[in-house]
Order: C-alpha cells, then sequence, then structure tokens
DNA sequence: ACCTGAACACCGTTCAAGT
DNA sequence: ACCTGAACACCGTTCAAGT
C-alpha cells in the first residue's frame, strides 16, 4: 500500500529529529556539561556552543533558554532522584528514610556551582523548564515529610517547601564558602534536629 | 613661619578629597545606594556612574572594585550591627542577646537582594573589602554564641561561622524565593532550635 | 527542517588624553 | 589630582540568509 513503510508504527517518543539535529543536540549536551561542570549554571553559553563546534542559533534553536539546557542536563538526576524518593516511600522508617532523600537532594545540588540557586528560583518563576522537575522534588519531599510527621518524628508545623529550602539553603552555602564543605553534613544535622518535634 | 597654615592640625580622617571628588564620591553613593535596592548587589557599575552624571573612570577610581562600593554602602549597616553586638555582649540574658543580635544580621542580610551571596563569598575571598566587615560580624557572633553556650543554651560543636552561614543561608532563601518571606521568621526559629542542647 | 553567524544592545575594566 | 569616554574583550538574544 502506498505510503505506508515498515516502521510507521514505531515507538516515536520524540518528534523524529533528523540525523544532523540530532548529533547536535547531543554534542551540545556533552560539551555543556563539562562547561557547566568548570564554570557552574551561569556558564557561557557561546562558549558551549563555540566548544561544541556548533552555530549560537543551534544552540538556542534546541535549548530555548539556560533552564531548558539544565533541564535536559539533569534530567537523568531528577530521573533517578524520584526513583529514589518512591522506594524510600515504603520504607519501613520513615525519618531514617527523609534524611536519606534530603541528604541524596543535598547531594544532588552540589553537583554544580549555582544549581541550587537555579533551583531555588524555580518556586517563583513558575515558566522555567526546571520547575515542574523542582515542583516534583518538592512534593516527593512533602510526603517522605509526612510519614515522618506521622511517625511523630517531625514537627507538624513544616512543610515539603520549608525542608527543600533548607536544604538547598545548605548547598548553596558549600557554593559560596568552599571551605565550609567539610562542615554541611555537621550543619545538616543541626536543621534536622531543629525539625524535631518540641520534647 | 613658613608653610604652616591655621589648621595643619586639623583631624586629617581622610587623606583630604579634592572639592569635585569629595562631591562625586559622595553623588555615586547616593546613586548607587538606589540603583543597589532596585538591582540587587550585582547592579551595572555602568547605570550607577551614568544615574550619578560622573564618567565611569570615575566610578572606578574612588571604587576600584564592585566589592568597595557595597562596603561603603554597607559602612553604616556594619558600625551599626558592630555597636548592637557590643550591647548585647553585657546583656544578662546570652541566649536572648544571640537571637536578637542574629535577627538583626538577617534583616540586615535583607537590605540588598544578592548581599547574602556577598557577604557569604568574602568568607573564602581574603582580599574583598567586605572580608574585615563580615569577619568581625562573625567574631562578634562568636563571642554572643560562646555566652549562649556556657549558659548551657546552645550546643558545644557550633562555632561562629556556622550560625553566620546558617543565618546568611535564611535570607538567601527569601532572596531567592521572595514567596517564602513569610516562613522566614518560621524557618529562623526552627533552625535556632536545632541549635539547641541535645535533651 | 535545520544551521549559521552577523547584528544589536548590553556588560566590566583599562587607560591615554584632557583640565 | 582628578575627570572623561573611547577602546577592548566579553556577554545574551534575535533573525535574515543560506542549505
Amino acid at each position: 500500500m502506498p505510503g505506508e513503510s515498515p516502521d510507521t508504527a514505531a515507538p516515536k517518543t520524540s518528534p523524529e529529529l533528523r540525523a544532523d539535529a540530532r548529533r547536535n543536540r547531543e554534542r551540545i549536551l556533552a560539551v555543556a556539561r563539562v562547561v557547566v561542570e568548570e564554570q557552574g549554571t551561569e556558564a557561557s553559553l557561546r562558549d558551549i556552543a563555540r566548544r561544541a563546534q556548533v552555530g549560537l542559533g543551534t544552540l538556542y534553536r534546541h535549548f530555548p533558554t539556560r533552564e531548558a539546557l539544565l533541564e535536559a542536563l539533569l534530567r537523568q538526576n531528577f530521573d533517578r532522584l524520584a526513583a529514589r524518593a518512591q522506594a524510600l516511600g515504603e520504607s519501613e522508617a520513615p525519618y531514617e528514610a527523609l534524611v536519606a532523600f534530603l541528604g541524596d537532594l543535598i547531594g544532588g545540588a552540589g553537583a554544580y556551582r549555582g544549581l541550587a540557586a537555579s533551583m531555588m528560583a524555580t518556586i517563583s518563576d513558575e515558566e522555567s523548564p526546571l520547575h515542574a522537575s523542582c515542583a516534583a522534588m518538592r512534593s516527593a519531599a512533602g510526603h517522605l515529610l509526612e510519614r515522618a510527621q506521622a511517625a511523630g518524628r517531625i514537627r507538624a508545623d513544616v512543610d515539603g517547601t520549608d525542608v527543600f529550602a533548607l536544604v538547598n539553603a545548605l548547598s548553596w552555602i558549600t557554593d559560596q564558602a568552599p571551605s565550609l564543605a567539610s562542615r554541611r553534613d555537621h550543619l545538616f544535622a543541626l536543621v534536622m534536629s531543629g525539625l524535631a518535634p518540641p520534647s
């Protein structure tokens, strides 16, 4: 039959990028990972395009905003964290599960310099491509938090956004003053003990 | 006697700025206060010079770095905070004195958007003109902290830099997500309770 | 459909030339 | 002594022209 090719019913997960486009997208992402590692989330987009040997407009075509690029860069990390939250949500030790997840969140936000700031900014900026991912993290934290609260291990007057903010703030401290990196776990423990119900 | 003018022994607090220079310096500072209020600590220096009706080089002559300008802008605030710490250091309620000072510190760091970040960065950057002022704040916090620790109200494994970092981190949260401003006092209380000795 | 890079409007920083 | 603004080397963002 005319117009029917063998693989018409193939899984069209993404809207069929042309071969060269697909290659460029991957090159950009690979280079961006390196450059953001070096320069942080405020890295020069020009520099990324240059090093990827791609026109500046090409970078903008694939990633219309800096946040869009960051989102693609963090896609895997977010998915992994979401899966972790899911698994921990069925743990039998609600408080320990919460602490474990928040520890991972701190680690994740510490992946790139400036990332904690980028993530916090999404709370106010609903248009950011990172907004959805971060909202998911906040609600995952919220769920684990509720369980810990139900178990009487966390005060009732705290919500998911509070702990998300506090945890990001801890990552930010290390961002700004690398010399305080060694205090991070300690500060985390202090903040967590502040969330315990008044005895 | 030759070369002896009437006011030779006058108090030479600053090295005698020429009249026009002195005027420019004040104009720059006045304008900078407005612009930094608007745009935060990363405000455009060009914009400040422009609005102060001063050549760009003139701004650089008076304030060789952005931090130098910020330091001049915050001189009064720092002096006021230092005096407050001094007064509180003689208070009879060590814990309440510490809380009061940290509350002022949070308020101060919230004066301009980005200020918390600028202050935290001085920990690592010893060359910054803000370094001395912030170190003074940290040691003032350290002194009040020690008294509260001696009174058994704060755990022993916390130092002045820790509380300085935590307090700045709280200011930063509001910086990044203005919608969380209403939670600031609450989060401050939570963090403070985390600094209480384990019961 | 996609790529390219020039063009535009901004930066921070320096410094030769002026008064 | 001090002021000025052009010059330099960067940005982010857009878009007409190409394939």
